[in-house]
DNA sequence: TCCATTATGTTGACTAGGAAACTACCAGCG
DNA sequence: CGCTGGTAGTTTCCTAGTCAACATAATGGA
């Protein structure tokens, strides 16, 4: 049979498991709270932003505008976010945190804190930082800059 | 405003990161040879076990049975898996690969290797090393085993 | 000024997967 | 034998995305 390279062969492989356990791991924990990692990621960019136009949530999560439009909607029938119409554009709005929303943020913040510790803080410190280090310099020469959301 | 941790401190965050790259970009490239990610893992397995029952698959590649009784019908329905009726049990049946599934395996092998090369060839040896046994340690203190998918 | 082009956001059709109900079957025990 | 409980796969319903068509509004050139 035709040689088909070992698929463990891959750092991609290796890579891909490790962020899906990351991920699925952080996703129960923020389910416990009620929000999906989707809504937890757009909840944590509006915190910095105060008010953002869909279209600007879009780029930064690298979701389509129809994905951000109906996960905007999930967050206001959940009442963690409010719409704001445009004075000066009247296609346009913008959204920000309500006050529920912007106080679940920090609390969502320490679950990816504990979340990053439980998978990582089992490397030694140095081991640690090379990873992490590792892993921005292959963010950095690939331009990567969209929030992961998956 | 509370204290929200930097995402950016997190090492998940750079891991999911670089992870999605490198899989959208592999999703890409399998998609001009007609298959998803999914299917590939899927073929990939049943490459190296020549007949696999699909609760196997499903174990292996950790999705759920549902997902790999459809992921099933439509590999039979590009007609590169083929269903075997399991004598001795009328409830169960094992899957294996047709001549056309069994060639396409090495090519999309090649583009997983390509894939790895792109992303993390541009890392000197060393440090490509480093990374690929940083992910394993860590996938293996966890005990993680099944064949990432998404 | 008016019309063509472009931009913003929403909607509908579609896809892939999970959860759980369901079907069909097996196995062991009375 | 014939239940009873468990097992293998399938199906249904749901969620959360994409993509493309759409409605509406802004913009800019003839």
């Amino acid at each position: 049979m035709p040689p088909a390279s070992d698929l463990t062969a891959h750092t991609g492989y290796w890579l891909r498991m490790v962020s899906n356990a990351v991920s699925q791991d952080f996703a129960r924990k923020v389910a416990d709270e009620g929000v999906t990692v989707a809504e937890w990621s757009f909840m944590r960019a509006l915190y910095d932003a105060d008010a953002m136009a869909p279209s600007a949530l879009a780029e930064k999560m690298g979701m389509t505008k129809g994905a951000i439009s109906k996960l905007a909607d999930r967050l206001l029938g959940k009442g963690l976010i409010t719409r704001a119409d445009n004075p000066g554009d009247k296609r346009a709005h913008t959204l920000s945190l309500t006050g529920a929303g912007r106080s679940k943020v920090p609390i969502l913040a320490a679950l990816a804190d504990k979340n990053d510790a439980e998978y990582f803080g089992i490397l030694p410190t140095e081991e640690r930082e090379m990873l992490h280090r590792l892993l921005r310099t292959l963010a950095d020469r690939r331009g990567l800059k969209t929030i992961p959301v998956d």
